[in-house]
DNA sequence: CTATTATGTTATTCTAGATAACTAAATTGC
DNA sequence: GCAATTTAGTTATCTAGAATAACATAATAG
């Protein structure tokens, strides 16, 4: 009763089909693990994922206001004060109160907020480069950004 | 200066391509959508997506111990005590101490565990069936997961 | 001009995960 | 066989992310 007649099931490993066949569960997987490979990347840099697409989203969108950065990310404007905080005071982005809104903080990144930015990017683009290659070329990328958008 | 000479960025669409162009990106957003379904879909049955990936690993390979289980999960084993304690408070696990190991504690799933897996799978299965459905179908289901195994 | 709505903020809560320390039991190395 | 080490489960604690509520100030609508 104790022993396998066969060892289907040997001591480590154990049947799993029914769980990667989850395609959330899949996903979830592929996107901590990308989202490691982030961390590690960027660790000298401090960077979060977060926090790089807010400075990519400011740099593209220059003078807009911090809700409607936060909306398009989805982060809730309470959290989000804390996040443009930290960026703010390591002088990668100001808030300039609007005029035309005196509620509103206008966004822009600094001098050295774009340089810093410039250097994140040449890093990402380097991570970004190496997942193509393991998706197989960017036909593939392509392919997969395009399945993801139909869940989304 | 403050007006756009062209409303390339008109009031409330922003330049996003370069955010949404990142592959983590666009995987972050895919997962929490499908795991917002899941919650959505599993609510009745008061059922975390982690909570019915347990349920289905104990359901393949009962009697494993809870270690076992929670590395294949990704789960830190102290975390996966008050998990496990949460099945079995809801009487749809037991553990029952190994006579072999008395320290390891072997995972079943009750009876009324089992019944209830059975609902959860079927209402799982539909919702993969509607996931498939927005993909296209089940090939491009296929390529999907063999996409997100290149990344992890 | 008053009532309502929007922006940014603070404080608080909840959850998921990670870490450290502990016990009891098993295993390893003499 | 016995001391030292490792393993399984547990508890407690800490951090990070995200959600909610309440508020001051300013803009907008009726």
């Amino acid at each position: 009763m104790s022993d396998n007649p066969e060892p289907l099931t040997s001591a480590d490993s154990l049947r799993a089909e029914a769980t990667t066949g989850i395609i959330g569960y899949r996903l979830r997987r592929a996107q901590l693990n990308v989202f490691q490979k982030f961390l590690t990347v960027f660790d000298d840099l401090k960077l979060r994922p977060a926090e790089y697409s807010v400075l990519v989203l400011v740099a593209d969108n220059p003078g807009r206001k911090q809700t409607e950065i936060a909306e398009v990310l989805g982060i809730k404007r309470a959290n989000f004060v804390t996040l443009v905080h930290g960026l703010e005071e390591r002088g990668l982005v100001e808030r300039h109160p609007s005029p035309q809104d005196k509620r509103a903080n206008a966004l822009h990144l600094t001098t050295s907020g774009q340089s810093f930015l410039a250097h994140a990017r040449g890093v990402h683009n380097a991570m970004e480069d190496e997942l193509v290659a393991r998706l197989g070329g960017t036909q593939a990328r392509d392919r997969l950004l395009a399945l993801l958008d139909r869940l989304t």
